[in-house]
DNA sequence: TTTAATAAATGTATTTTATACACTTAAATA
DNA sequence: TATTTAAGTGTATAAAATACATTTATTAAA
């Protein structure tokens, strides 16, 4: 069989968004590019595409060699294709955007000079890299309302005082504590652990974690997870 | 400045689900591949990256071959990568899904076989094309109810029962016609025309157009469109 | 010219869902 | 034992979604 001889061929590269949730704050992980062009300026996580694997793996790779950490979660969102968006040399890249439990202690690679930014305080990006970041906050906000996800950036078991910060922040409001745990619980995908954690208060506060099985059992069943309007 | 040499790069191409609504049906334009492999059998609208032009351009470009249409609606959904997707070489495609308006006699070049299918009518496709399509469809559904895109599909000048269609052969479900219109004119983003389609009723029905202007200074001013539950 | 036939146009009551809102409880520390 | 702190809890009201049937305009046939 013949090949497709007379195309042209291109540079396809994965660039990754990070997204990770610290107490208060959504955070998104950035590298100090060492190479030039742009040396020293901030960046997405990024790299090529290698002719043995496909754009997921090429993310995962990309993501595992940064953060060391593997089945993350990981999502395709745009292709950016402009004729000049790497002024070194035509570049497609297809962006990635990747939700980061950032308390159970990740180990950054050194290598990188990475380091976590409060989205409000991250600095401008090379590139089409704003553009990028700007496209998956809106994305997360879509999903987080329309998939169970919001437990992605959290411990396997967390409070619902951390859920309600979780969806407070990547919606960019205030919600009513009681109206939250009601609709959270009426959905009725959480488990609820007999273990409290006790760093926060006096009292304690239940733990909870996300009941996938339960909730793979609902949407086979015809239930869609719907959490908010989207404002 | 350098080039990046020792990176791998592919062939790029473009995938085109072209929808197309006609009188009650969700329709989809296909091309029978007179090229091998899979010559005869049925595909999508597709072509080639070439290093002058970008993802957007290119579907365009690809679109505009085929129907001869330009300033169709177009958004580009996934990229599509895996090894061995086409036979001949390895080819990372870009999926676009685009939406016509079929009344408004779209002269199809015949040098590709085109034909239009209704979605459930439509024949197996070569490579992932199904997947392709299937995707396309589910991002069409959401879409619908979250953009003012409805429209597209039909011609300048609509009845209430033609808008209630296109919903209806997207979402899969019969609506009510008295909440339908309730509704859509709660939305506030219809112009009535004091002109009446006949070719339906001896009463004849009202036309309506979209008024995108109203529609966008809505937005600006936090307006969102929503239709219904994503059931 | 009257009648029959056809699809268009229209409003309200009911149910469901979303929102607003404040006090009590458990536990540790002083 | 009293104080402090955040956790935990329920209901009334407002808004949105749904269910539902009759009248109207027009043409064609009687």
């Amino acid at each position: 069989m013949e090949n497709y001889t007379e195309q042209d061929k291109f540079l396809l590269a994965v660039d990754c968004i990070i997204f990770g949730f610290d107490k208060q704050d959504l955070k998104i992980l950035l590298i100090k590019r060492d190479f030039e062009p742009e040396r020293g300026n901030w960046s997405l996580m990024g790299g090529f595409l290698k002719k043995n694997e496909n754009l997921d793996e090429a993310a995962n790779r990309v993501l595992h060699h940064l953060t060391g950490l593997e089945n993350v979660y990981l999502e395709q969102l745009q292709t950016y294709s402009a004729l000049d968006r790497d002024p070194v040399e035509r570049t497609v890249s297809v962006s990635y955007f990747a939700l980061i439990n950032l308390t159970e202690k990740t180990k950054i690679n050194e290598d990188f000079s990475a380091k976590w930014f409060t989205i409000n305080e991250a600095p401008s990006l090379i590139f089409d890299h704003n553009q990028m970041v700007l496209d998956a906050i809106s994305w997360l906000r879509y999903s987080v309302s329309t998939k169970p996800i919001g437990f992605e950036l959290l411990p396997e078991k967390f409070t619902m005082k951390q859920l309600q910060s979780v969806y407070e922040v990547i919606l960019g409001e205030e919600l009513d504590k009681r109206n939250f745990i009601n609709k959270i619980n009426a959905l009725d995908i959480l488990i609820k652990i007999e273990e409290k954690d006790r760093s926060s208060s006096r009292k304690g506060s239940f733990l909870y974690t996300f009941d996938e099985v339960k909730y793979k059992a609902k949407v086979a069943e015809g239930f869609t997870f719907k959490f908010m309007g989207v404002k």
